[in-house]
DNA sequence: TTGTACGCGTTATCAG
DNA sequence: CTGATAACGCGTACAA
């Protein structure tokens, strides 16, 4: 239904290579040539057929971007950063997340096996899902990595410094808060920003003296709505002098508030809560969350544009950027407190 | 370089129609070789190329979702359900979003002129865009439009019926929470929610004897930030018994609620604060935020869903599905204190 | 500078 | 049940 290069062709008098060099590289073709065929493509609405000439160029235009979930404002601004570097690249962006019963592999098949992709950033946050190297392998797409690295496939990889951002908030939390006890609310176990977040937690306070308790530790599922939970149940023990949650993100540290203060505790009087990420309830909360900046938007624009450099020069080395998180003090941990 | 539909024939030792039977409508083939069949695509890794297939089929089993803006709760819930939606109609999503320069034409053809879609699910939220449909008819593309109806193009629609929801609110307030004096934040004054819930603001507000006024009512950018300021300026004006401000969206109404509170009044006490969407800030507001809830995320899917049924059937009539906000009173209003 | 002819990998038609 | 063969629309050597 829609007109062909060929009936551009006929409607300009000239044969449909020119047409296609018009389209393409005008500098070889005549300007008289040119304008007829300009003519007759605007006449006939003319555009030329995406299928037909990725079967020849082999590409798209489109990058994929693959999430493992989408709640929050995390992953949120994530997209947000890998849409707006697409667009500048000129390419466009198939997003996909994982389904709630998704196992790794059936919903990454679901968009890698779609043959149109020029390339696919695949974020990956949990160590059940380590294996999916050989899967993407499979795929022969350039492949970028979002978070982490992966086993099994050349990649090129944006992560987050979460050891150095994790490291700042806990020296913080010892030294300028002078913290006395510190509980750690992670997200799942399996979670590889858990877990990091988790080490530097242990490390921090081994190293500064402090005794490292098992049962401080907690693991939820990241919303807020668990972490509220828990601190109505766990706030009158939790809370102290020097007292003070680390929560694994921003969500669970507003939740943990909101609890403590639904048990008429004070933050960060009582009870101190730092967050992490930064997203935007770091702003919302009361006390103003203290927190790590983790930078979202540049991670997915990272990502975006290193896959879109690897996809016009596929030579080209894997590169791996790391970007720094950094502490953001604000109300919540008490330190201010100290000051006052 | 991947092995094409032809390796596979000669490997098994039959022609390309058969391969292509055995991939398509199995029924119609042998069992023997049909088992030969596939063990070749097994053992070729074949894949069938997305491109030639879709240049027979007109169909890449591509839809794209188009969005205004990708910041906020919002959007990315309606992202969420578009996502599992398309995964259950065997689609892949593809998005794009506004950038702050953007102007409509041309990040809409960003998009649209694509040429590998099999649809487009566009949502319109602001009057100064409404004359993309020629733009959008142009693309001879299966549309839905979301949260609007468009002049120009055929298209489904899935709109939310902000009018009840906010009337219900309204009500609320004057009904219930007896308020006496009502002020409106909005968006941008061009946006069309906005402009629908501040239609129903002002016919309650008449139809119950209060007097309306323009003073009364403020234009921002449904950020918190701005709501903040603003409410740090304002709510020394603003504050008053059974006095409230109804928000345009959530996100506004916690700022207000924070300004407030940075000066020292009392949310519902002194200032009662509503929002609109029921995005998750609502319940994370402290008091809970009385709201109207918005089904972001069926939204999202019902769009997708639409739009798939009507890459099936082109014939099919232009369906119109409404979806139902309701009124959910929490805290922030300050009617339970009226109980209490 | 322009035109011819072929190939890209599939599916669909129609004959066997 | 199976196999030729013709599209599908475009890019590109190669020839003119």
């Amino acid at each position: 239904m829609p007109a062909s290069i060929e009936d551009v062709a006929k409607l300009a008098n000239v044969s449909i290579s020119t047409v296609s060099r018009v389209i393409n590289r005008r500098k070889l073709v005549n300007e008289a040539t040119c304008q007829r065929v300009e003519a007759a493509i605007r006449e006939l609405r003319y555009r030329p057929n995406a299928f037909a000439r990725g079967l020849m160029l082999r590409k798209s235009g489109i990058v994929g971007l693959v999430l493992p979930d989408l709640h929050g404002g995390f992953y949120s601004e994530v997209i947000r950063g890998a849409n707006s570097q697409a667009r500048e690249m000129g390419h466009n962006l198939l997003l996909s997340s994982a389904l709630p019963g998704d196992d790794a592999e059936s919903w990454l098949a679901a968009i890698g096996q779609h043959g149109l992709l020029d390339g696919l950033a695949v974020m990956v946050s949990d160590t059940l899902a380590t294996g999916i190297g050989p899967t993407l392998a499979a795929l022969h797409l350039p492949i970028v990595v979002l978070d982490d690295e992966i086993e099994g496939v050349e990649h090129d990889a944006v992560i987050i410094d979460q050891r150095q951002g994790a490291l700042a908030m806990m020296k913080h939390l010892v030294t300028d808060c002078r913290a006395r006890r510190i509980f750690f609310v992670g997200g799942p176990e399996t979670n590889i920003d858990t877990q990091a977040r988790f080490k530097a937690y242990r490390d921090v306070l081994r190293k500064s003296g402090h005794k490292f308790h098992k049962e401080d530790v907690y693991y939820l599922d990241f919303t807020y709505d668990s972490a509220y939970r828990l601190a109505i149940e766990q706030v009158s023990d939790w809370a102290g002098e020097h007292h003070c949650v680390f929560a694994a993100n921003d969500e669970m540290a507003a939740g943990i508030i909101a609890g403590a203060i639904a048990k008429k505790f004070s933050v960060p009087h009582d009870l101190g809560v730092v967050g992490f990420d930064d997203t935007r309830v770091a702003q919302m909360t009361n006390p103003l969350l203290t927190t790590v900046h983790v930078p979202m938007a540049r991670m997915g624009a990272n990502a975006i544009e290193l896959l879109c450099q690897r996809i016009e020069d596929p030579e080209k080395l894997p590169a791996r950027v790391s970007l720094e998180a950094e502490l953001v003090v604000r109300d919540s941990c008490g330190c201010r407190r100290s000051h006052a």
